[in-house]
This record gives C-alpha cells, structure tokens and sequence, in this order.
DNA sequence: TAAGACCTTGGAGTGCACTCCAGGCAAGCG
DNA sequence: CGCTTGCCTGGAGTGCACTCCAAGGTCTTA
C-alpha cells in the first residue's frame, strides 16, 4: 500500500548544541542582492520585498546607496520560513512567529508552543495524506485494468 | 499549495474488486438535502452549489419543485472529490478530471495517468512534509531548554 | 559616458477557492 | 393566513499570497 512512513524524527547527527548556521553559501560572500537571494530561494524578488515589508523578515541591510544587502543570517532565516511555508502555516501566523523573535528570549515558551502546534498539523497532513494515497491507488490499480470498473458506480 | 481544511469521510475499508457505493448514508435513503449534504460533506451549500455550477459535481437530480437531492452516488462522488482535494490538487484539475468521467470509458488511461501524477505529488509531499518535520523537532528541541539557542544565532 | 541590466517605492492587480447577497419560490405549522 | 425555514439564482465580494506596474535611481560593462 505504498506507505512512507510516518514522522521519523530526525536522523540526527548533529545533535549537539551547535547549529549549522554558518554554512557555504552560493558565492560564498555574506552579502547577497536581491535577485542572488530569489534565485537562491525561489522566491521572487517581489515575494521578498513584500516579506519584508510585512514583518517576515527581519530588517536588511542596505547598500550605501539603499539597495537590500541579504546576509547569510537572512538566508538561514529565509530558509526556516521556506520550511513553515511547506507546512501549510499560514503567511500570518509566521509573521507572529518572526515577532516573537523580535521580542527576545522570553518568548522562548510562546515560540515552542506555536511549533509543537505546526508539528501536530504536519503530522495531521501526513495521515491525510496517506490515507489519499490509499484511495488513490485503490482507483488507480481499478484503472489498471485488473478490475474494470463497470459503469463508474462510485463515480469516479 | 497550503492545503487546508479537511472534509471527514467514510473510512472505506472494502478493497475487493466491488466498491462500496452502497454503503448506508447518513438517513439510510437515497435522497439527500443539499444542506444534510453540507452537513455531512463538511462543505458549505454555496461550495456544492458551485462545484456544480462549474462541472466538479454530474447534474444532481432536482424535486418536482426544482431543489436539488443528492443520491448515494454523489456522496461517493463527493467523498473522492474530497481525497483529491486533500492532496492540494487544484479545482480545475478536478473539474477535467469530472470531464474524463463524463467522457465515458474511453478516458480511462487519461484518468489513470492524472491519478498516477497526482500519487506522485502525494508522495513528494509527504517527503517534504517529513522534513519539515525535522526542522520543527530540531527547532523544538532548542527551545526545549536542553539547549537554549545563545543569540537566535538561526534566525528562528 | 552611454546603454542596459538591476534596484527602489507605494499601490494596484491577479488567481484561486470559496463566500455572501438580494430577491424570490416553496413547504410545514399554528 | 401568515410566519418561519429552507431552498433557488446570478452575480458580486472576500481573503490569501503573491505579482505586477510606473516612475525613477544605480551599477556595470564597452
């Protein structure tokens, strides 16, 4: 039945206090235009902007003349809400995340709670997808010929 | 794709060859309300009026005095229209989907090749959806206090 | 120094999937 | 009979997450 398995947590080598922040990065620079950014992410640079401009992005740096300069930070950060984007939160709810950043560490606890939150919708949308994914090849093997499905009685 | 919201259906644990169309519904007839269908369904009346409207749902029988009455059928219909939806796909893609249906038997391979890539979909989903996992369990952890992040130095 | 690619802004526009509204018909009840 | 409840229609409105535009400044390469 084509199973993927459910919420392994991580494999977890790197189980030690320090992150992998610092990481190489594309050019290897800690100061990324616009457009090396969107390429990076996959966001364009409009969505950029507008993360910006709407609280999702902490502030970034400018160029003497104004332009964003995106640091590596801004990178890591920029991939963290990639992976909340995936989960289905929505856009308002990780601004709320990103002020919580802001407003220092004694937001620890409201921030664990708001993950802990996303990790049980994630495990939600998992079992939802799983469960498609049966049906979906139930139709799928009915299609396949080994048992026609005479008159489409479900409808589908 | 942020697929939200659910829509509860039948658990279906028949996999023979026969379907389960006939598998008793909510009153036991065959004559539904659109409002016990909505209640039932977990979509609102609008909802199922506009999938009609847009070809997602085969015309539903009206009364003598034109309201609509939903059969058995439908509900099946509609429960499958639910997986797909779960799985992020797009009306539209639904809506041809309901069009290959309509098309007769002929259709069958076009059928199966949608349902194969929107499988396909599925399980890269649910691969992208374990990792976020992984992040959020990392992220947690942090928070957790085995380890307080010194500085946010990720962003997050 | 000039062309052309790239960046800036606020605000307007887009596409999706609903969601609601106004105005009206129909059935059941006291 | 009037009242309430439920249903009908086409079309307009909503919320989200971008996406684009106009008008202009900047950077790079020839």
């Amino acid at each position: 039945m084509t199973v993927v398995q459910v919420a392994k947590s991580k494999p977890s080598n790197t189980t030690s206090c320090e992150d992998d922040s610092g990481h190489p990065r594309p050019t290897g620079q800690d100061q990324y235009t616009i457009s090396e950014v969107a390429a990076w992410t996959g966001l364009s640079a409009h969505t950029l902007r507008w993360y910006e401009r709407i609280g999702l992005m902490p502030h970034v740096d400018r160029s003497h003349t104004g332009q964003r300069r995106f640091s590596n930070r801004d990178l890591d950060w920029l991939a963290f809400v990639g992976k909340l984007r995936l989960t289905g939160m929505p856009v308002a709810d990780m601004v709320r995340y990103a002020e919580l950043v802001r407003s220092g560490d004694h937001t620890y606890p409201d921030r664990q709670a708001l993950l802990e939150a996303t990790r049980l919708d994630v495990l939600q949308r998992i079992a939802e997808l799983q469960d498609t994914l049966t049906v979906l090849d139930f139709k799928i093997s009915t299609y396949a010929g080994a048992c026609p499905p005479r008159q489409e009685r479900t409808g589908a």
